[in-house]
RNA sequence: GUCUUGUUAGCUCAGCUGGUAGAGCACGUCACUUUUAAUGAUGUGGCCGAUGGUUCGAAUCCAUCACAGGACACCA
């Protein structure tokens, strides 16, 4: 039984004992009229009067326990609501006789959740705090709390139980306050540009979009398989051929790939798409993103990553060619042809699986040798277009995309291409993916004949940018692990969850 | 998927080359009306992740498994 614990017993026997004296120990009576924010703020003149207190003054505050100190007839309890941390005060004679020694003393402990009524005053040591004349015991914990001082470390509870994590670690709680304001920025700064919100299917009968293996599920009254989606690339092109001209979702994408520092099967991606635009302006509507992403959340533009200093006011842009030679050292020959490429990489001792065309092995040089050393923002550009399946070729250089990457950290953040909208070089790209996905490549996309078909019908010349929340949210928070701005990362069923056995 | 490290009280952690389990916090009892991880006294608390093996004897050595962290691989 999850409760044979003993402290957890004792706990229990306190709540029976309350109950029994007259005092809901779930009790929803709440006075609360005001924010321990507020009452700090509304309060903190006090300090500069020669009385140190105004009596005259009445607040009911509430929140959880989380440092309880009896002296004797008086005790100084912390409690924390979502604002902030507020000392109480509390004596046995401003009390109701009785209640302090048999009540408050013998049942109250840390954890709980209680109401406080009273005045402002400053403390000895100069501390503003709440001097207590009336109590309510709101909601008993029957469980503890971890140990105060070091609160929960380990990182396997954290995420099992994100709820302890937040009620112990100030910081976590910072993270995600921040996590939902980058959501929140994100989509006021695209509708603020006459962008349309919107959602598309999470389900898809061809998962198509990216490069990904999907989840499936089962649709019982079809009878048919469906796919967790891996973007919403397809659906969200569907609606600029339907005439939106400037559409946007914020929302999940599912792959069903490997799980480390940078992956979850599910994650958080802004996805948009912008008719009568190119990539080029894409990249400038990027650093106005940035821009308005650190003014409003009050960041400097140069911020701390790990050991390195990423600079946000500095964003450069560099063909991916280019970036191999001057950013990566590898020689110009070596980068123009696949002997060349495979006799480099083969010198660096790094094998490449054989078949691969140019672009990709280009692709691999990049991986390789540039990625990681690109700290400050970088946009690359010119894609080659075997790697680029869903984008528009260049004008000028039908071997290359008009797309970018953007890298922040050596990390990539950003996708984003002008779009191919010519739905006849569109079908011979994915009938290209088929063929790779013939010789085996597991990882190419599908054809999607019916997006084939949207496009016939014309879609605007338009420009397309996938951003990767999580990954960008790790960037402004410091956070080395996707699971530290996730608030329930994946995680292995435990032996003891009972699990539906696997059937065929 | 591979390698590697970890798993001991509610939490944070000790525990040597094998000899039968420790601390701090928390909790119980007592004292204490200005404390700041309050303090002082005292006490309770453990299937040492699971299963096997070696041994007279295993938290400790070995094997397998589970979960987690890190690195690598894969995947944008």
């Amino acid at each position: 039984m999850i409760f044979d614990n003993k402290f957890i017993q004792q706990r229990i026997e306190k709540a029976k004992l309350l109950e029994e004296a007259g005092y809901n120990p779930y009790s929803n009576d709440s006075k609360r009229n005001t924010s321990i924010e507020k009452y700090l703020n509304v309060n903190s003149d006090i300090v500069e009067t020669e009385e140190k207190r105004d009596e005259n003054r009445h607040y009911i505050v509430s929140g959880r326990i989380k440092f309880l100190r009896v002296m004797g007839k008086a005790s100084f309890v912390k409690i924390e609501d979502e604002s902030g941390m507020l000392q109480v005060y509390v004596t046995r004679d401003n009390l109701p006789e009785g209640f302090y020694n048999t009540i408050f003393k013998k049942n109250i402990e840390v954890g709980d959740i209680i109401e406080v009524g009273g005045f402002p005053f400053v403390t000895g040591k100069g501390e503003l705090s709440l001097h207590v004349d009336t109590l309510t015991l709101l909601t008993k914990a029957i469980s503890p709390l971890p140990e105060k001082f070091h609160g929960v470390t380990d990182k396997e509870i954290r995420y099992r139980k994100r709820y302890l994590d937040l009620i112990m670690n100030a910081e976590v709680r910072k993270t995600f306050q921040t996590r939902s304001k980058v959501i929140s920025l994100t989509r006021r700064f695209f509708e603020d540009k006459g962008f349309l919100e919107v959602e598309t299917p999470m389900m898809h009968p061809i998962a198509g979009g990216a490069n990904a293996k999907p989840f499936v599920t089962h649709h019982n009254a079809l009878g048919i398989d469906r796919f967790l989606r891996i973007a919403p690339e397809l659906y969200l092109k569907r609606l600029i051929v339907g005439g939106f001209e400037a559409v946007f979702e914020i929302n999940r994408n599912f792959r069903n790939e490997g799980m480390d520092a940078t992956h979850n099967p599910e994650f958080t991606s802004i996805e948009f798409y912008w008719a009568y635009k190119t990539y080029k302006d894409l990249i400038e509507i990027t650093k106005e993103y940035f821009q308005y992403l650190f003014e409003h959340l009050d960041l400097p533009t140069m911020l701390p990553y790990g050991d390195m200093k990423v600079d946000f006011a500095n964003f450069q842009e560099i063909p991916l060619i280019e970036s191999l030679t001057t950013i990566g050292g590898v020689p110009a020959d070596s980068c123009t042809s696949k002997e060349g490429i495979i006799a480099y990489l083969n010198s660096k001792n790094i094998t490449v699986k054989p078949g691969m065309n140019l672009g990709q092995l280009q692709g691999e040089l990049f991986d390789e040798f540039v990625e990681e050393k690109l700290i400050d923002p970088t946009f690359i550009t010119e894609y080659p277009v075997e790697i680029s399946p869903l984008a528009r070729r260049s004008d000028t250089n039908p071997e290359i995309t008009e797309r970018f990457e953007l890298f922040i950290a050596g990390r990539e953040i950003a996708n984003a291409f002008s779009e191919l909208n010519d739905p006849i070089d569109q079908l011979s790209r994915f009938e290209g993916q088929m063929e790779a996905k013939d010789c085996g490549d597991d990882e190419a996309h599908e054809m999607d004949s019916d997006f084939v078909e949207a496009l016939s019908y014309g879609m605007a010349p338009t420009a397309g940018q996938g951003i990767g929340i999580d990954r960008l949210v790790m960037l402004l928070t410091n956070e080395h692990s996707i699971r530290d701005v996730l608030l329930f990362p994946a995680m292995k069923p435990l032996a003891n969850e009972c699990q539906p056995e696997e059937e065929n």
